[in-house]
DNA sequence: ATTAATTTTTAGACAAGACTAAAAATAGTT
DNA sequence: AACTATTTTTAGTCTTGTCTAAAAATTAAT
């Protein structure tokens, strides 16, 4: 049984993994859980012990097959929480993040497939984001940054890179949400903005907004 | 804010407190919480000093005002959790004690009102207790033991005082649910134990089964 | 009113998880 | 290759919540 901080820890060095692909370092794992690196240290020293990571002293840690299963399992329980309260609790998607932290760590297997059932086995959360199946198998779909398309490329949006409330409501009050079409009509060069097309209406969008935007081109 | 452990033992004199309507003592609390009395005197000087309870030393503790209202939302919230699960989640009522006693201490103002909406404001739990309201404001029905009952008395079934599971599996192997009809037809003398009617079926019932049945006579 | 039994509290220890400050190892630069 | 900067680990401390064993207070019984 791992406690709610193994499987922050745990969580935490999945997603890493998911997005780098090679050794995740002490310090990388100490700013994603604002903590200090000597707290990480104690803890990957204890999560080897353990057999769910591989740790060599100053060189970083890899999940191992069981530490891959568990991780991926919190964050199926995540996501699930999160469409459950979209779905049915009225919560908006810049609301969520925070009490599905908590959720996340509920033990129950029946409650999270009954869950499951219940929203009718949903691929995506709220923001996009896969749903790992009951194996910890996680389906990637093609997606590109906004920020990367080119003049008179075109796709539908699926999904952020950033998920603060901030972010996520801006995206709202720009009339920017998940499934619908943004042609790039142009593209400055000093900022690198785009101008594109979303529901006929035209915006001009920051590059900073464009770099935390996934698009599925079409 | 109070932890999952503060929240419980708060809880716990909650309960106490509504049984017995006395101050409650250390090893009252010890017991119920299947702790150490040296704990219990610990965790009371910290809820003491926090002003949600009022303790003297050696004489036991009440609840304040305060300490009411914060042990009767987490009751609130693991008794509308209770109904989630057997409502949407298809969850026997044996089955929901442990996952709720989880879900009581998700901390969410908005999250807990949702399901309360989304349930449509159930007013008792799936083993007939009541559900505080948002201020902690407790509605009690008249209920009585069935082992109180005298040979044909009769009345609707509205609850349980052993929420176990093995006592609530009984009742389900026997047909008693809540809702349904109980008549007495016989009480034995030498062992008190009762001769009932229910759902036109004859039971016989040991004066252990009567003494956890609340009935509302009628 | 003492004594005995029980309950409660204190004192000291421990595990989990975090922190600070300092030491050790690694990486980068010339 | 030596020096510097950075990263990581160690050592020691703290808080929360628990425990055991012993002391103190209360309650019960004669």
């Amino acid at each position: 049984m791992f406690s709610q901080s193994e499987e922050n820890y745990l969580k935490t060095i999945f997603h890493l993994s998911s997005i780098t692909n090679v050794v995740i370092s002490t310090n990388a794992i100490a700013e994603k859980l604002e903590t200090k690196a000597s707290s990480v240290t104690d803890m990957i020293k204890k999560l080897s012990e353990k057999k769910v990571i591989i740790y060599k002293k100053y060189h970083g840690v890899e999940l191992t097959d069981s530490g891959k299963k568990i991780a991926a399992n919190v964050v199926r329980k995540h996501r699930l929480w999160e469409v459950f309260l979209v779905e049915k609790l009225n919560f908006s998607w810049d609301e969520v993040h925070d009490v599905a932290e908590q959720l996340e760590h509920i033990k129950s297997p029946k409650l999270i497939d009954e869950i499951d059932a219940f929203l009718g086995f949903p691929k995506r959360d709220p923001h996009g984001d896969p749903i790992p199946d009951v194996d910890g198998n996680l389906q990637t779909i093609e997606k590109s940054l906004l920020s990367t398309l080119q003049k008179n490329e075109k796709g539908i949006c699926v999904g952020v890179n950033d998920s603060s409330s901030d972010f996520l409501q801006f995206l709202d009050k720009k009339g920017i949400t998940l499934g619908k079409q943004i042609t790039v009509l142009e593209k400055e060069d000093f900022d690198d903005s785009l101008s594109i097309i979303i529901e006929n209406k035209k915006l001009s969008i920051s590059n900073k907004i464009a770099n935390n935007l996934y698009i599925q081109k079409s």
